[in-house]
DNA sequence: CTAGGCTTCCTAGAGGTCCTAGGCAAATAA
DNA sequence: TTATTTGCCTAGGACCTCTAGGAAGCCTAG
């Protein structure tokens, strides 16, 4: 019977799919096996458990992002890459929604060292070295910015501004605005 | 044999108590049935399926916040109503994180509608009345806020901020007066 | 080239969750 | 008291997770 090919690597790249396509709280240990042509038992051999498998997807989904902001971010200082910042963010959430999910899984620390949780904090300080702020100001405003961003994506993609006519894009143009008129005068 | 007496409503308040202790995502049938010593079927003849759990609950959250943010909001206006809105939301996140996570449910319109969660909007509005803002402008505020709000809470359960010793107290209490001075001056 | 050894994938099976169908007994109404 | 409704039961199917142990593919050394 001629072998699959499977690796960690490959599950890994297969779950990202799966999650964008049904889900991540759909991906499971049985439907990626069935998408592989495989038994169930077959993967336990290249991921430790079904928890294990999230934990990739959310590492393999983090570094994405990270590497779609960093080249966005390339080149651009001040508002523009405020802008850019937000942008890749916000269409990595709306082309990925299942990977991005997978983002926001809690990490044991060790895990979330590894990944690349790390690199978006410091882009963030890239963005802020256009606006005038300095510890422990800075971090507050990485905080904010960081809030407001998952916040923004995640209740749009909860349907939480269907309810009201004002358009979404629209809403989003002017919070980043304010958001860039807010780092301009950051309040001491 | 002596009957347990299960009602919607007393099935719904125990799995807003299980989700407190054990997570939302851990909310069961099953769980639930065994904390009223009761067979899983039981349950489906007072509630659809797993799925209508999880919303009625993620309902009487949305209604318990609503609750909470509109008794201290009262007699309150400008940075004070503010706060208070903020840190209400926030608090009742800490002390319920099960039911938190289950206002964050993605509802169908028609739910939606029916729940607590067009009062949410209105007392967004009624804080902004505070500040001299006007439609759309109002609509923008309020997704904001909210964005930043839910952002912060959920990012700090995750531990995305455990990784800087800046204080998490500190940082809020930053935001917020970030926010007071935005939405005082909010770029035109 | 062929014989071991490792790896990959298999079968078998236990245990958990979700849910339906159909039955008996408790509570309530006539 | 009897009839009806309702609440909880047993039984069982479907799906998911995961372990143990077996066999067949692949690799390397003699």
């Amino acid at each position: 019977m001629a072998r699959a090919g499977l690796t960690a690597e490959r599950l890994t790249q297969a779950a990202a799919e799966l999650a964008d396509e049904v889900g991540f709280e759909n991906v499971t240990v049985s439907a990626l096996a069935r998408r592989f042509g495989v038994k169930d038992a077959s993967l336990y051999s290249h991921i430790r458990n079904a928890h294990d498998l999230r934990v990739r997807l959310a590492v393999l989904a983090l570094a994405e992002l990270a590497d779609r902001v960093s080249s966005e971010l390339a080149g651009r200082s001040g508002k523009d890459a405020l802008v850019a910042f937000a942008n890749a963010y916000r269409s990595y959430a709306h082309e990925h929604p299942g990977r991005y999910a997978a983002t926001q899984m809690a990490l044991d620390p060790d895990t979330a060292a590894l990944s690349a949780a790390g690199k978006h904090a410091e882009m963030t300080r890239a963005v802020l070295r256009g606006y005038d702020l300095w510890e422990p100001d800075q971090t507050d405003a990485v905080r904010l910015l960081h809030s407001t961003f998952h916040g923004y994506v995640s209740l749009e993609r909860a349907g939480a501004f269907h309810s009201h006519p004002r358009g979404v894009e629209a809403s989003w143009t002017r919070a980043l605005d304010a958001l860039d008129s807010l780092l301009r005068s950051w309040p001491s």
